[in-house]
DNA sequence: TTTACTGCAAAGGGTTTGCATGAGG
DNA sequence: CCTCATGCAAACCCTTTGCAGTAAA
Protein backbone atom coordinates (compact mmCIF):
# COMPACT_ATOMS: atom_id res chain seq x y z
CA UNK A 1 0.00 0.00 0.00
CA UNK A 2 1.35 3.59 -0.57
CA UNK A 3 0.86 7.07 0.71
CA UNK A 4 -2.27 7.95 -1.58
CA UNK A 5 -3.96 4.50 -0.49
CA UNK A 6 -3.74 5.58 2.76
CA UNK A 7 -4.86 9.21 2.45
CA UNK A 8 -8.04 8.04 0.51
CA UNK A 9 -9.03 5.12 2.36
CA UNK A 10 -8.99 7.36 5.82
CA UNK A 11 -10.42 9.81 4.14
CA UNK A 12 -13.22 7.20 3.15
CA UNK A 13 -13.77 6.29 6.96
CA UNK A 14 -14.24 9.95 8.08
CA UNK A 15 -10.97 9.67 9.83
CA UNK A 16 -8.91 12.70 9.58
CA UNK A 17 -5.91 12.84 7.52
CA UNK A 18 -2.60 14.19 9.33
CA UNK A 19 0.81 15.34 8.42
CA UNK A 20 1.46 12.73 12.03
CA UNK A 21 -0.55 10.13 10.58
CA UNK A 22 0.93 10.15 7.08
CA UNK A 23 4.30 9.90 8.60
CA UNK A 24 3.39 6.87 10.62
CA UNK A 25 1.94 5.18 8.18
CA UNK A 26 4.69 5.88 5.63
CA UNK A 27 7.68 4.68 8.51
CA UNK A 28 6.05 1.32 8.81
CA UNK A 29 4.79 1.07 5.03
CA UNK A 30 8.26 2.31 3.86
CA UNK A 31 10.40 -0.93 3.20
CA UNK A 32 11.41 -2.12 6.39
CA UNK A 33 8.74 -4.59 7.98
CA UNK A 34 8.03 -5.80 10.70
CA UNK A 35 8.82 -2.83 13.17
CA UNK A 36 8.25 -2.11 16.66
CA UNK A 37 6.74 0.78 18.31
CA UNK A 38 9.82 2.36 19.71
CA UNK A 39 11.30 1.94 16.18
CA UNK A 40 8.25 3.70 14.54
CA UNK A 41 8.24 6.12 17.48
CA UNK A 42 12.67 7.01 16.92
CA UNK A 43 11.60 6.96 12.83
CA UNK A 44 8.71 9.64 12.81
CA UNK A 45 10.45 11.50 15.22
CA UNK A 46 13.04 12.60 12.44
CA UNK A 47 10.54 14.29 10.93
CA UNK A 48 8.49 15.11 13.81
CA UNK A 49 10.20 15.98 17.05
CA UNK A 50 7.73 16.69 19.34
CA UNK A 51 5.78 13.63 18.36
CA UNK A 52 5.12 11.67 21.57
CA UNK A 53 4.32 7.73 21.57
CA UNK A 54 0.98 8.25 22.87
CA UNK A 55 0.37 9.88 19.31
CA UNK A 56 2.08 6.86 17.51
CA UNK A 57 0.07 4.31 19.69
CA UNK A 58 -2.71 6.20 18.60
CA UNK A 59 -1.80 6.32 15.04
CA UNK A 60 -1.18 2.70 15.28
CA UNK A 61 -4.59 1.99 16.46
CA UNK A 62 -6.30 3.90 14.08
CA UNK A 63 -4.41 2.23 11.15
CA UNK A 64 -5.56 -1.25 12.46
CA UNK A 65 -8.84 -0.98 12.61
CA UNK A 66 -8.77 0.75 8.76
CA UNK A 67 -7.40 -2.75 7.97
CA UNK A 68 -4.07 -0.87 6.32
CA UNK A 69 -1.63 -2.34 9.42
CA UNK A 70 -1.68 -5.59 11.34
CA UNK A 71 -0.29 -5.69 15.25
CA UNK A 72 1.39 -8.75 15.89
CA UNK A 73 1.51 -9.51 19.66
CA UNK A 74 4.95 -10.28 21.38
CA UNK A 75 6.03 -11.22 24.72
CA UNK A 76 8.51 -7.84 25.20
CA UNK A 77 6.28 -5.58 22.95
CA UNK A 78 3.97 -5.67 19.74
CA UNK A 79 5.63 -5.67 16.28
CA UNK A 80 2.97 -3.95 13.05
CA UNK A 81 2.80 -5.91 9.67
CA UNK A 82 2.15 -4.60 6.66
CA UNK A 83 1.39 -7.75 4.86
CA UNK A 84 -2.05 -8.15 5.11
CA UNK A 85 -2.24 -10.93 3.08
CA UNK A 86 -2.53 -14.50 4.35
CA UNK A 87 0.83 -15.31 5.31
CA UNK A 88 3.14 -17.30 7.71
CA UNK A 89 5.07 -15.48 10.42
CA UNK A 90 8.99 -17.19 10.36
CA UNK A 91 10.21 -15.91 13.88
CA UNK A 92 13.97 -16.19 14.60
CA UNK A 93 13.92 -17.02 18.77
CA UNK A 94 17.27 -15.87 18.53
CA UNK A 95 17.79 -12.81 16.75
CA UNK A 96 14.17 -11.50 16.36
CA UNK A 97 14.07 -11.14 12.45
CA UNK A 98 10.93 -12.03 10.98
CA UNK A 99 10.44 -13.17 7.47
CA UNK A 100 7.05 -13.75 5.57
CA UNK A 101 6.13 -16.90 4.04
CA UNK A 102 3.13 -16.79 1.56
CA UNK A 103 0.45 -19.55 1.89
CA UNK A 104 0.93 -20.67 -1.48
CA UNK A 105 -1.73 -23.65 -1.32
CA UNK A 106 -4.73 -21.88 0.43
CA UNK A 107 -3.56 -24.15 3.47
CA UNK A 108 -3.66 -21.34 5.61
CA UNK A 109 -7.43 -20.31 4.63
CA UNK A 110 -8.87 -23.78 4.54
CA UNK A 111 -7.36 -24.57 8.01
CA UNK A 112 -9.18 -21.23 9.35
CA UNK A 113 -12.14 -22.57 7.42
CA UNK A 114 -12.23 -25.72 8.58
CA UNK A 115 -11.78 -24.80 12.32
CA UNK A 116 -14.94 -21.70 12.47
CA UNK A 117 -17.09 -24.14 11.00
CA UNK A 118 -16.91 -26.95 13.36
CA UNK A 119 -16.60 -24.77 16.53
CA UNK A 120 -19.17 -22.49 15.40
CA UNK A 121 -16.86 -19.22 15.86
CA UNK A 122 -17.80 -16.46 12.98
CA UNK A 123 -14.11 -15.94 12.32
CA UNK A 124 -12.60 -12.45 11.58
CA UNK A 125 -9.12 -13.14 10.79
CA UNK A 126 -6.21 -15.21 11.82
CA UNK A 127 -2.62 -15.08 12.55
CA UNK A 128 0.11 -18.08 12.44
CA UNK A 129 3.90 -17.85 13.76
CA UNK A 130 6.71 -20.71 13.40
CA UNK A 131 9.60 -19.72 15.59
CA UNK A 132 12.97 -21.51 14.63
CA UNK A 133 16.48 -20.12 13.90
CA UNK A 134 16.69 -18.49 10.85
CA UNK A 135 20.03 -19.59 8.39
CA UNK A 136 22.23 -16.91 9.80
CA UNK A 137 21.56 -18.14 13.32
CA UNK A 138 21.64 -21.81 12.80
CA UNK A 139 25.31 -21.80 11.95
CA UNK B 1 -0.77 -34.07 32.33
CA UNK B 2 -1.09 -34.74 36.23
CA UNK B 3 0.67 -33.54 39.26
CA UNK B 4 3.04 -36.75 39.75
CA UNK B 5 4.17 -36.44 35.60
CA UNK B 6 5.11 -32.92 36.63
CA UNK B 7 7.11 -33.57 39.34
CA UNK B 8 8.66 -36.71 38.18
CA UNK B 9 9.59 -34.05 34.66
CA UNK B 10 11.35 -31.58 36.65
CA UNK B 11 13.24 -34.08 38.45
CA UNK B 12 14.88 -35.70 35.27
CA UNK B 13 15.41 -32.40 34.21
CA UNK B 14 17.63 -31.58 37.69
CA UNK B 15 14.64 -28.87 38.98
CA UNK B 16 13.77 -29.05 42.52
CA UNK B 17 10.37 -29.89 43.27
CA UNK B 18 8.82 -27.20 45.28
CA UNK B 19 5.55 -27.44 46.81
CA UNK B 20 5.05 -23.55 45.54
CA UNK B 21 6.02 -24.93 41.93
CA UNK B 22 3.32 -27.74 42.69
CA UNK B 23 0.63 -25.85 43.20
CA UNK B 24 1.03 -23.54 40.29
CA UNK B 25 1.56 -26.35 37.86
CA UNK B 26 -1.97 -27.37 39.46
CA UNK B 27 -3.67 -24.47 38.93
CA UNK B 28 -3.04 -24.43 35.63
CA UNK B 29 -3.34 -27.84 34.60
CA UNK B 30 -6.36 -28.79 36.77
CA UNK B 31 -9.22 -28.08 34.54
CA UNK B 32 -9.39 -24.46 33.62
CA UNK B 33 -7.25 -23.59 31.01
CA UNK B 34 -5.52 -20.35 29.13
CA UNK B 35 -5.42 -18.69 32.41
CA UNK B 36 -3.63 -15.24 32.62
CA UNK B 37 -0.61 -14.53 35.40
CA UNK B 38 -2.83 -13.20 37.35
CA UNK B 39 -5.12 -15.61 37.21
CA UNK B 40 -3.00 -17.93 38.25
CA UNK B 41 -1.48 -15.94 41.32
CA UNK B 42 -4.83 -15.61 42.81
CA UNK B 43 -5.39 -19.33 42.74
CA UNK B 44 -1.91 -20.16 44.31
CA UNK B 45 -2.38 -16.96 46.83
CA UNK B 46 -4.97 -18.96 48.42
CA UNK B 47 -2.95 -22.00 49.09
CA UNK B 48 0.02 -19.73 49.44
CA UNK B 49 -0.65 -16.12 50.54
CA UNK B 50 2.75 -15.07 50.92
CA UNK B 51 3.96 -15.99 47.24
CA UNK B 52 4.58 -13.08 45.15
CA UNK B 53 3.60 -12.56 41.53
CA UNK B 54 7.94 -13.21 41.00
CA UNK B 55 7.55 -16.71 42.38
CA UNK B 56 4.97 -17.19 39.66
CA UNK B 57 6.56 -15.81 36.82
CA UNK B 58 9.88 -17.97 37.60
CA UNK B 59 7.54 -20.62 37.69
CA UNK B 60 5.94 -20.50 34.43
CA UNK B 61 9.35 -19.72 33.33
CA UNK B 62 10.62 -23.27 34.56
CA UNK B 63 7.67 -25.18 33.44
CA UNK B 64 7.71 -23.41 30.11
CA UNK B 65 11.21 -24.43 29.35
CA UNK B 66 10.14 -27.59 30.42
CA UNK B 67 7.67 -28.34 27.96
CA UNK B 68 4.89 -28.53 30.64
CA UNK B 69 3.29 -25.54 29.74
CA UNK B 70 2.93 -22.98 26.48
CA UNK B 71 2.93 -19.12 26.71
CA UNK B 72 0.61 -17.32 24.23
CA UNK B 73 1.55 -13.50 23.76
CA UNK B 74 -1.65 -11.47 23.78
CA UNK B 75 -1.61 -7.51 24.07
CA UNK B 76 -2.85 -7.37 27.21
CA UNK B 77 -0.13 -9.79 28.82
CA UNK B 78 0.82 -13.95 28.55
CA UNK B 79 -2.03 -16.63 28.85
CA UNK B 80 -0.38 -20.12 29.42
CA UNK B 81 -2.06 -23.11 27.62
CA UNK B 82 -1.48 -27.05 28.69
CA UNK B 83 -2.35 -28.03 25.99
CA UNK B 84 0.64 -29.46 24.17
CA UNK B 85 -0.37 -31.07 21.38
CA UNK B 86 -0.63 -29.43 17.84
CA UNK B 87 -3.40 -27.19 18.22
CA UNK B 88 -4.93 -23.88 16.74
CA UNK B 89 -6.67 -21.84 19.34
CA UNK B 90 -9.85 -19.87 18.50
CA UNK B 91 -9.65 -16.88 20.34
CA UNK B 92 -12.93 -14.52 20.52
CA UNK B 93 -12.23 -11.11 20.49
CA UNK B 94 -15.11 -9.60 22.44
CA UNK B 95 -15.16 -11.96 25.78
CA UNK B 96 -11.44 -13.29 25.31
CA UNK B 97 -12.78 -16.79 25.52
CA UNK B 98 -9.96 -19.14 23.91
CA UNK B 99 -11.15 -22.64 22.23
CA UNK B 100 -9.13 -25.52 21.31
CA UNK B 101 -9.47 -27.40 17.90
CA UNK B 102 -7.36 -30.32 17.12
CA UNK B 103 -5.71 -30.32 13.80
CA UNK B 104 -7.34 -33.70 12.90
CA UNK B 105 -5.41 -33.74 9.78
CA UNK B 106 -2.22 -32.48 10.36
CA UNK B 107 -2.13 -29.42 8.44
CA UNK B 108 -1.34 -27.43 10.33
CA UNK B 109 2.57 -29.67 10.73
CA UNK B 110 2.36 -30.26 6.91
CA UNK B 111 2.46 -26.29 6.98
CA UNK B 112 5.68 -25.69 9.67
CA UNK B 113 7.53 -28.03 7.39
CA UNK B 114 6.72 -26.42 4.42
CA UNK B 115 7.69 -23.23 5.36
CA UNK B 116 10.87 -23.98 6.93
CA UNK B 117 12.01 -26.08 4.36
CA UNK B 118 11.66 -23.46 1.66
CA UNK B 119 13.04 -20.72 3.72
CA UNK B 120 15.75 -22.15 5.33
CA UNK B 121 14.76 -22.02 9.02
CA UNK B 122 15.12 -24.69 11.84
CA UNK B 123 11.61 -25.40 12.99
CA UNK B 124 11.13 -25.44 17.04
CA UNK B 125 7.71 -25.14 17.30
CA UNK B 126 4.23 -22.84 15.46
CA UNK B 127 1.35 -21.13 17.01
CA UNK B 128 -1.97 -20.46 15.44
CA UNK B 129 -4.98 -18.14 16.31
CA UNK B 130 -8.11 -17.59 14.83
CA UNK B 131 -10.03 -14.42 15.85
CA UNK B 132 -13.64 -14.07 15.43
CA UNK B 133 -16.51 -14.14 17.92
CA UNK B 134 -17.56 -17.22 19.75
CA UNK B 135 -21.28 -18.73 19.39
CA UNK B 136 -22.24 -16.84 22.85
CA UNK B 137 -20.89 -13.38 21.52
CA UNK B 138 -22.17 -13.99 17.91
CA UNK B 139 -25.99 -13.58 18.85
C1' DT C 1 25.86 -29.06 53.88
C1' DT C 2 25.39 -27.03 49.59
C1' DT C 3 22.96 -24.90 46.20
C1' DA C 4 18.95 -23.30 44.34
C1' DC C 5 14.42 -21.23 45.43
C1' DT C 6 11.41 -17.99 47.87
C1' DG C 7 9.67 -13.61 49.41
C1' DC C 8 10.24 -8.80 49.46
C1' DA C 9 10.87 -4.49 47.31
C1' DA C 10 12.11 -1.67 43.77
C1' DA C 11 12.81 -0.67 39.06
C1' DG C 12 12.09 -1.16 34.07
C1' DG C 13 9.49 -1.12 29.85
C1' DG C 14 5.22 -1.08 27.19
C1' DT C 15 0.78 1.03 26.89
C1' DT C 16 -3.09 4.02 28.31
C1' DT C 17 -5.31 8.22 29.94
C1' DG C 18 -6.74 13.25 30.93
C1' DC C 19 -6.46 17.66 29.57
C1' DA C 20 -5.30 22.11 27.29
C1' DT C 21 -3.72 23.62 22.84
C1' DG C 22 -3.80 23.38 17.93
C1' DA C 23 -5.05 21.89 13.25
C1' DG C 24 -8.34 19.48 9.71
C1' DG C 25 -12.69 19.45 7.21
C1' DC D 1 -16.32 27.19 13.30
C1' DC D 2 -16.65 22.84 15.34
C1' DT D 3 -14.74 18.74 16.11
C1' DC D 4 -11.12 15.82 16.47
C1' DA D 5 -6.00 15.08 16.87
C1' DT D 6 -1.71 16.42 19.07
C1' DG D 7 1.61 17.05 22.74
C1' DC D 8 2.68 16.80 27.47
C1' DA D 9 2.69 14.44 31.72
C1' DA D 10 1.32 11.20 34.76
C1' DA D 11 -0.48 6.82 35.74
C1' DC D 12 -1.10 1.87 34.95
C1' DC D 13 -0.20 -2.48 34.07
C1' DC D 14 3.06 -6.49 33.04
C1' DT D 15 7.46 -8.28 33.80
C1' DT D 16 12.22 -8.41 35.54
C1' DT D 17 15.89 -7.93 38.90
C1' DG D 18 18.84 -7.96 43.31
C1' DC D 19 19.31 -9.59 47.63
C1' DA D 20 18.94 -11.83 52.24
C1' DG D 21 16.78 -15.62 54.33
C1' DT D 22 15.07 -20.49 53.67
C1' DA D 23 14.22 -25.03 52.12
C1' DA D 24 15.30 -29.09 48.84
C1' DA D 25 18.41 -32.81 47.84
Amino acid sequence: MIRAEVAQELRRRGIRVTAQRMAVAEAILGGHEHLTVQEIYQRVKERFPHITIGTIYNTLEVLTSSGIVQPLPFPRGTKYDTNMEPHINLVCIRCGHIEDVRDEEGLLQRLAQEASHCSGYRTVSHHMDIYGFCPRCSS
